[in-house]
DNA sequence: CGTCAATGGTCTGGAGTCGGACCATTGGGT
DNA sequence: ACCCAATGGTCCGACTCCAGACCATTGACG
């Protein structure tokens, strides 16, 4: 191999990489699954109606479907017919599981070091660039709500509601190609974050960071919110090799 | 409508995004143009074969075979046929053209704002991890090539090769995730981009601007890298503004 | 107590895509 | 001069997916 094949074989990797990740029905399935994991919809919660879900997605009504009926099967979800019907969340969060963290980062494996690296960027980028708008009193209180709301969350709802504030962050930046990036970045790593045994004293941390995250962006503090940001994913992310290690 | 289902509404925008952007041909089109305008070939360059080609954008051959057909109909690409033929490139960047410009503006329309804003936070946060990891020789070297070929280049590869430049700071993140996010944020930006006179002028500030981003990365300042970063693309950002207005 | 609108459930024809096999062409190597 | 390996060119059967129509069910509302 010449040096120039190498280079190109080296250059053209994120270029030419696969145009679709899956057949549509797998991917349905897993931005259903990432969508309840994540904690948009939690337990009892009603989806979309399926027509309406089919539009968003890009799929058709069959294909949406056939991952719904998949998801049925695997007791997360629960259709009810007639008006007022639709598909209802009966998924429950399990319990944090350090085996079930070592096994999800055997899946991800190689990946894990690329999502971490993608996800730092993507959101302390986001909450820089949050930082740097000029944000309505909708946005500012909308922001608020989540950190509070997150502040005031049981213990099994913790998960689904940190998901739920980082990603009010990447949708703060008006960008919704940054935001949806955000949302994927958290996805990969999603089954991770949500295996962590969360302990009282890591609450505690998170919460002060969290804080200080809300209080750089509502001041308009872009260095700020990137140092609180870069901060507390950091600290996650060690938590997480504390675990695996 | 009630303000929970607003609330849904909003947030699930980046969950339920569409699966797929379009059909795989439309999309293996899109991304063989975007190859050969990001400059990854040059004229006269030859693409891997087909049949290698289309494993590595996961369609399959006959997909493939159509999305070069429409771009050879388009004469951006010419097929040659027996041992050590292939598909080799004819295209030619055009000169930049304020109308050009204008037109490729109208056509992002909105999304102009969200697509700066999304290759920011990539850029910038690629070139501090890059300068925070521990390159190799080879990396170190590389980076160092892609600066020497774009200062000698002349006028009429400039463009091509200052995205290979931009495209190889993403690379030497390591994440591939985040190489892949840049090539695509880049894509979009990209007949804005080569739309753009480039004066002399600009030309040397941005050289001044590439050297500093270098000379940070290479010594692992990650603050230095993301602010000449900044300063580039803000630079950058406010030429394209000026022909806009 | 019936209506009916919105929902999930089902079916079908056709378009898109795939994987694989086979053909045609070419030029360097033997 | 011939061979043959690598390339583009062509075709086909199977599968996935789509768009749309139609049916079945339900519960709030008049």
């Amino acid at each position: 191999m010449t040096r120039e094949q190498a280079r190109l074989d080296w250059e053209t990797g994120a270029i030419f990489r696969p145009v679709r990740t899956g057949n549509a029905f797998e991917e349905t399935v897993e931005r259903l699954l990432q969508a309840i994991k994540l904690g948009v919809f939690g337990h009892g919660d009603r989806l979309p109606a399926e027509r309406d879900l089919a539009a968003r997605l890009g799929v058709s009504r069959e294909t949406l479907r056939e991952a719904l009926r998949t998801l049925r099967q695997a007791d997360c979800v629960e259709p009810r017919r007639g008006r007022y019907g639709g598909t209802f969340v009966t998924y429950r969060m399990p319990e944090p599981d350090v085996a079930d963290l070592r096994r999800a980062a055997q899946d991800l494996g190689g990946a894990l070091e690329d999502a971490l690296t993608y996800r730092q960027v993507l959101e302390v980028g986001a909450a820089e660039a949050a930082a740097r708008r000029s944000l309505s009193p909708g946005q500012r209180a909308h922001l608020e709500d989540r950190l509070a709301e997150l502040d005031a969350a049981p213990a099994e709802q913790y998960r689904r509601l940190d998901s739920r504030f980082h990603l009010a962050i990447g949708e703060l930046t008006g960008s919704p190609a940054l935001a949806a990036a955000i949302a994927g970045a958290r996805m990969r790593l999603n089954d991770l974050l949500n295996a962590i045994p969360m302990l009282e004293r890591n609450i505690e941390h998170a919460a002060e960071q969290h804080r200080a995250m809300v209080r750089a962006i509502l001041d308009g503090d872009g260095d700020g919110a990137r140092r609180a940001t870069e901060e507390h994913l950091a600290a996650t992310a060690s938590l997480l090799r504390a675990f695996l290690a």
